[in-house]
DNA sequence: CCGGGTCAAGGCTACG
DNA sequence: CGTAGCCTTGACCCGG
């Protein structure tokens, strides 16, 4: 039974070790990579936005288009920042099974709630385990969920009983089945007896020392089959990618690895725990939603100390945006038996650096916020970019109009459109490297939170300004502007489906006016919402928790999209603003670098050129000055942008991350609701 | 490229974990021998005083025979009393490397600032890894103490400016350091980032874990290099045997590590306090030989509550045997200002259970004893022990000529007699479990307190009637009668080598008379006194001050030798004296045992059956009866036993338990001044 | 606060 | 040379 089968069908390594430019101290080309990654604060906190939800979701078996054809090749291009283009000679170890071997099953399945696989495939060569397992429900708790259920039977189980608290006790017993020390645990790559948590997951000796010597050696394997191979205790000697790939599938987080080799202690919790689950009570006085009076609301809490404004001296602590947290919340949180509770808040409160946020704020979605704000300011009409935008446009136009063309088309180029257009389109492309083509909703969604940082690591690197940047900057940038890239980028999209030549597909908000759009998002969350905690007892959340939680920021966004929509944003456009977004720095800022501004300066005449020349193109018989228009355009550009860093900055404080996500999208048309079989 | 290479050469692992006899809850073969030892209030106070004059040494350099051999087989020997004979099947991590296997080089280098191993010879495969470290040379002058300077670069330096103030600002300001609270404190151990004080003296997380683990599984460690290991946070690692030397250096107390692991409470202040060393002011009316009118005296304050009565209960507060508090002297003490002052007070003053002694007396040199006296009485004709002797004497005689022969013979065999001749007999050999091959001179005499100990142990566990006593009552022995053997031990050794066939060698007193023996003595005292203190800026101790302090002490340990030189006491008649005066207990102690008054009964008898034979041998001419030669040959032994323990009580009350040493051997000759390279 | 323990880090070193 | 079993280590937590 090769239950990890065709899940690591399309599997890429990405590991890229055979950088020869040096950049910084470590000059390793994947640890540049791990640090441009890991030092973006998206992924961790869009995670944990994710993760959040995810937490309330038992698992579900779905059997979605496995597989698509353009993760592949994403992840050939999955280079690191200094390595662009530069593909990695890896290293290969012993013989490679073929590829035609016996493992025709198409069938995936998921290896329990824990994530945890247990199919010794020696053990078990009697049935094509789509029996039911009685002993899941006769034996005694404790052992029942140590034996190898295949997650498929297991999740046919639970649709059965559709209680959720037979699932959530089949978790928690899980669990402590695996807190249990008298069933042996088994690891989650090779089926091996595992000897605990390593790396974020449950492993042997073996395969925690081959995570370890890859990390810290950075090796580059490559597979000569298809990439398929099955992982076992005897196999897993066999073909160093796919063991590889595997570790990163189930969850093995890079960043535990340490730089400086120093034995001993433990890793901040923010490595694997970047999103601890933590349950506290609240008092919901008049909401009649939840049956209780009393309700604990699931509150995700970031400890880390550097949430936004990363001190980029360490990079360590930022490769976290690598781990997928998944499971280690039920594992985390003390006990899970908050799983049960039906009112969930929906922020993220960052106990950062200024001290004791361990009790939030009273009321359950408020957010208790104490990361710094993005360094963008609140605009105004007088923004320093709007007066560059006047200093650039009273010069005189240094760019022409096939350069810009040649620069914005080289733009769109590198630039993957629907990135972060939707969650499904986040979701049915695997591009990150710890978790892809995940079928269990908390992987998709960890995986869409790794998405969001490995697509814009990705877009970084394939932008033509690449080289002319420091790796370091590089990470500031993105470090700072992530969260208007996101906003930019998802705002964009839906607007551009809508009024662009995109054909608006389902799920794209079209609305006549702001309140319209505004109205139907908030539904579009709130359904989302509900179908994401479709399993739990609980009713959906109410209208009244998610209004006042994410209603001034999906109105923000709403705001946002709706000017894109109105002024009829053009992906030359769009990808223009994007850069000019990253590259709006402050002088004062730390990272301050004169090539960032000059790139701003030059994809800003870019964009004017282009908008003189389409001006000119539009209205070749007008005979109004093209000078003007343009100016104009540009004015509603760069208020656009405006709007976006507002959006990106309240984004930030409400840290709910998958609102603009789910608010766009509607998920129960992206897969979200074909998972129940 | 294998940096840690020769390093792992000889790493040998030591601990004694076979040990199947089982004698108590405690049943490991080490641990007991760790717990002898500890137990032992000898090396405890010995080391304490002895310490006290090294805490005015400063550190030197020296490069006496590094790592001999012959540490490892004392290691070998590092039995514990339960296992006595019983050679320990250390068990070895690992097979123990060959000396010749393809690791040839003896370099022994660093493995770079991160002490990370970096033997992957495909990184580096250039050069042979001999190149100094720069970086840890520059710092900030704030960050210099805590940079790791290595301590022979630190001790280099204190050399070649001989100030005094220099060394002692540049502890001062550690100490100031470590007391800010704005600063960070600093591991007194690596230099790492403290996080309180830990056994005694701040330290770090990992060297709280790492001398707990040490204590607590009573490891023995060796260095492969000559124990001049620098121990920082990167490098901290690399040599447990030097960083736990340094731990003991620094201070931290064996008895905080809690044999019954109860977690939570605080260790009573006296575990921690034994020896602090406190200054006070003193007025030197007459004196002329120090510049200051008022010279700060150095004096060790015992807060010990049970400084010879130990209540067994606790047998874990007798494991500050162990310790070496050297440096913990200028650590305790208040500035450490007081090191720049050149009048030290040699004595070490008990605090103990009688009450608030925190404001010694007046005068420098005087002692506060409240010590309870040894066992012992003051001696009087009609003391106890003569009393048995007669009973004894009057009895037939129970033993023939040759049970006694065998059993004192038995005895001289077990006896190495030369324990505590003197220093260097003491400091040649190395038996230790914690100073071997020492070659600063504070680790010197750290391991003399340690031989102390450690002999004794090893003495006691090769007493023929060691089976017939448990292991608590050996502890007990030895607690309470740990000065009477070594005043015993120290004088008879020195008598025997002067009158018996021993000829007398370099530092050997000989006198005439009593006052010309004093004399020496005192002289040998003040000699080597001054030369331990050579280094110092400080003139040598004034004569009235040392006669004040020590001349009694000196005076009755004289009178000892002298009248063990005036009988020609012979090897037997030592032997069985030391055994007899071990086994020497009040039936109300609490730890009476009769075996231990039958065995003292049994060498009292063996005594006077050998007195008796050697009578008839040597008179077997003269008609008077060997009774009463014999009886009156016992009686004057007896009678030394009796100047002995009070001349331990002495030793005891006065706690410079290094007279014995130096006024016998003329340290000049025995290795001290060679020191200077 | 400082004892204790925990358990995942890294290290070491056979083994193939 | 990589693997993996075993060991040491130390940041974190608990408890009196
Ligand atoms: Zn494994
Ligand atoms: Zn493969
Ligand atoms: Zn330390
Ligand atoms: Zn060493």
């Amino acid at each position: 039974m090769s239950l990890f089968h065709s899940y690591k069908l399309k599997r890429r390594k990405v590991d890229a070790l055979s950088s020869k430019d040096v950049h910084n101290n470590h000059n390793n080309a994947i640890q540049l990579h791990l640090n441009a990654i890991a030092d973006h604060p998206t992924a961790k906190e869009t995670a944990a936005a994710l993760v959040l939800l995810s937490a309330e979701q038992v698992v579900r078996q779905k059997n979605n288009n496995n597989g698509s054809e353009t993760s592949s090749s994403s992840c050939d291009e999955c280079l690191d920042l200094s390595t662009r283009g530069q593909r990695s000679a890896p290293l290969l170890m012993g013989d490679i099974p073929g590829q035609g071997d016996g493992h025709k099953t198409m069938v995936w399945t998921n290896a329990g709630p824990n994530g945890q696989s247990v199919s010794n495939s020696s053990n078990s060569p009697s049935s094509t385990s789509t029996t039911p397992q009685p002993d899941s429900q006769s034996a005694t708790p404790a052992v029942v969920h140590s034996s190898s259920l295949s997650s498929s039977v297991h999740d046919i189980v639970e649709c059965r009983n559709a209680s959720r608290v037979t699932s959530d006790q089949l978790v928690i017993q899980t669990l402590s089945q695996e807190m249990d020390s008298n069933q042996p645990m088994i690891c989650m790559i090779c089926e091996d007896r595992a000897t605990g948590l390593h790396y974020g997951i449950i492993t042997c000796e073996g395969c925690k020392g081959f995570f370890k010597r890859t990390v810290q050696n950075k090796r580059v394997y490559t597979c000569v089959a298809d990439g398929q191979c099955v992982i076992t205790k005897q196999q897993r000697n066999r073909c160093q990618y796919c063991r590889f790939q595997k570790c990163l599938r189930q969850g093995m987080v890079l960043a535990a690895v340490r730089e400086d080799r120093m034995p001993g202690g433990r890793n901040s919790g923010a490595v694997y725990n970047l999103y601890k689950v933590k349950y506290r009570k609240h008092k919901k006085p008049i909401n009649g939603a939840t049956p209780q009076t009393t309700a604990s609301s699931l509150v995700v809490v970031n400890n880390n100390h550097n949430t936004n404004h990363m001190s980029s001296s360490n990079a360590g602590i930022l490769k976290t945006a690598l781990t997928c947290p998944r499971d280690n919340n039920a594992y985390v949180n003390s006990g899970g038996q908050s799983r049960a509770h039906n009112a969930y808040a929906l922020a993220v409160v960052n106990n950062g650096n200024s001290g004791r946020h361990s009790t939030p704020s009273t009321t359950a979605l408020s957010v208790v916020v104490t990361t710094t704000t993005s360094s963008a300011p609140p605009i105004t009409t007088s923004s320093p970019i709007m007066r560059q935008m006047n200093d650039l446009m009273t010069r005189e136009p240094v760019m022409t109009h096939e350069e810009s063309d040649q620069l914005l088309s080289a733009l769109i180029e590198c630039d993957d459109f629907a990135d972060f257009g939707s969650l499904s389109s986040l979701e049915m492309t695997e591009t990150t490297t710890t978790s892809p083509n995940a079928t269990e909703l908390s992987d998709r969604l960890c995986s869409i939170g790794d998405s969001i940082v490995y697509r814009l690591v990705q877009w970084t690197k394939r932008l033509p300004f690449y080289d002319q940047l420091p790796v370091h900057v590089h990470t500031q940038l993105l470090t700072h502007k992530w969260h208007e890239l996101l906003v930019l980028s998802t705002c964009a999209f839906n607007a551009i489906q809508t009024t662009g030549g995109v054909h608006p597909h389902d799920g794209v908000v079209v609305g006549d006016t702001l309140e319209a759009e505004i109205n139907q998002s908030m539904n579009n969350l709130a359904k989302n919402l509900s179908h994401l905690n479709a399993s739990s007892t609980s009713t959906v959340i109410s209208w009244q928790q998610l209004e006042s939680e994410a209603g001034s920021l999906v109105q923000e966004l709403c705001a946002v999209r709706f000017q894109f929509k109105a002024i009829c944003l053009t992906l030359k456009e769009f990808v223009a603003l994007k850069v000019v977004a990253m590259t709006t720095i402050q002088p004062t800022c730390d990272f301050f670098d004169t090539n960032v501004v000059h790139i701003r300066d030059k994809y800003l005449n870019a964009l004017i050129a282009h908008l003189s020349e389409r001006q000119e193109r539009q209205q070749h018989d007008a005979t109004r000055g093209d000078t003007e228009a343009t100016h104009s355009r540009m004015t509603s550009l760069l208020n656009c942008l405006n709007h976006v860093t507002n959006a990106a900055t309240l984004l930030l404080q409400s840290k709910m991350f998958y609102v603009p996500f789910l608010m766009n999208s509607n998920c129960s048309q992206n897969g979200f609701s074909e998972q129940k079989l």
